[in-house]
DNA sequence: GGGGTACTCAAGCATCTGCTTTATCAAGCG
DNA sequence: CGCTTGATAAAGCAGATGCTTGAGTACCCC
């Protein structure tokens, strides 16, 4: 088994939330869509180095963009981040649970040994 | 507002989770405890290569290890993936909230005209 | 058409990553 | 004691990333 298109996606995602900037894009686009230049104006850097940073994001699937006059506005993709979540969660809950059934057994012994 | 402590965090764990051996490393680690070697074993990479995987893992809290004999076992640290999950919740469900609000309010501009 | 606005493309550059190889170290065993 | 095992440290290298500047491109208004 090697590389999967899901791992993929996977590396996109975690790949663009890596960056400050872009979570922080992400968090601003939660509020509402925005163009490229509402979005760069608080950085202090260039507004292509924001395009890029949105590319990273729109590759990802975590945004996507439409066409409004000479703008590109963004919007957030919520299935995208719904995936990452899931991606974590199962992780997460498959190790809570192995530790709740060791706790379950151990509890168990323990009871064993009290009669 | 720069940067905080808790952006620093959030980097560390989203860099953790965008390389494809380490999101495998997690999900093995969920199945429970493994030495370094135990992990290093199915990939096509030298020891020492997963033994930086898993430094980037540790550094970014989402593994701990301990000291056993001369091995160093490495878990899972579910209240980091838990934190990684929190933060990209919120976003998601801010905007989606936001998207319910907007159909709410189209809903009834529509009904409105109607009548 | 000219000129401004919003944005993208492309090249260049410093830094960071992922991996390698070699060397080192600590723990356990004959 | 020497030898093996599990793991880390350090140095080096190809390729990726984040940013810059300069040059387009597409749209809109006068």
């Amino acid at each position: 088994m090697g590389i999967t298109i899901e791992d993929q996606r996977l590396d996109a995602m975690f790949t663009a939330l890596s960056d400050p900037t872009r979570r922080d894009i992400v968090v601003r686009l939660s509020a509402g869509e925005a163009t490229v230049k509402e979005l760069a104006e608080p950085y202090a850097m260039s507004m292509q180095a924001v395009s890029q940073h949105i590319r990273v994001l729109e590759r990802s699937g975590l945004i996507s963009r439409g066409r409004h006059r000479q703008t590109r506005p963004c919007r957030l993709e919520p299935a995208a981040l719904e995936a990452a979540v899931s991606w974590i969660e199962e992780s997460r809950r498959t190790w809570s649970e192995r530790m709740d059934r060791l706790e379950t057994h151990l509890a168990c012994l323990q009871k064993g040994a009290n009669q």
